[in-house]
DNA sequence: GCCAACGTTGGC
DNA sequence: GCCAACGTTGGC
């Protein structure tokens, strides 16, 4: 099993918004990297961290599952979509998603001030200088540490 | 709203 | 294939 971390906008869509709807395929990415991490190593059960980004309370809010592998994201093709890629076509998708479950929200957003000051965590991509991708790996150590302190 | 850091595009 | 120009991300 993997573990991952994704982050959204809450403005846009938040654990909450999440937990409303259940089960959501994540559209949207356009960034290759991002797109590969869905692609090429997401498996159902992996585990995600979900993230708060651009926001008043920045940092992880809660837990998902990917309940459906990469699927083509057809809002790539949707003219009236604001994920429109005019270079996606069927033959071609360009652009994958997964679909994610809610499983938890935590009591507490453990916060991105919180996580750089844990030395344990010091290893985690989302805390890198410069780092803009909205999907990354996370170790089971750091995953398995960030279930317990926000137990 | 600012701006550093990064990603993408496209001319050459 | 280089790289300048531009667009986006995202913390602050």
């Amino acid at each position: 099993m993997n573990y991952w971390l994704m982050k959204s906008e809450p403005d846009e869509f938040s654990i909450d918004d999440l937990n409303k709807n259940n089960i959501t395929a994540w559209e949207g990415v356009r960034n290759y990297q991002a797109r590969n991490f869905m692609r090429d190593q997401m498996k159902k059960g992996d585990m995600v961290l979900f993230y708060h980004s651009s926001c008043k309370n920045v940092g992880i809010a809660g837990l998902a599952e990917v309940v459906k592998e990469s699927h083509p994201d057809l809002t790539a093709q949707d003219k009236n979509s604001p994920y429109f890629d005019p270079k996606a076509t069927v033959e071609n998708p360009r652009w994958f998603m997964v679909s994610l479950k809610f499983v938890k929200k935590f009591s507490k957003i453990l916060s991105l001030k919180e996580i750089k000051e844990d030395a344990n965590l010091s290893e985690m991509i989302v805390i890198k200088k410069g780092n803009r991708l909205s999907i990354t790996p996370v170790t089971k150590k750091d995953f398995n540490y960030i279930l317990e302190i926000t137990n």
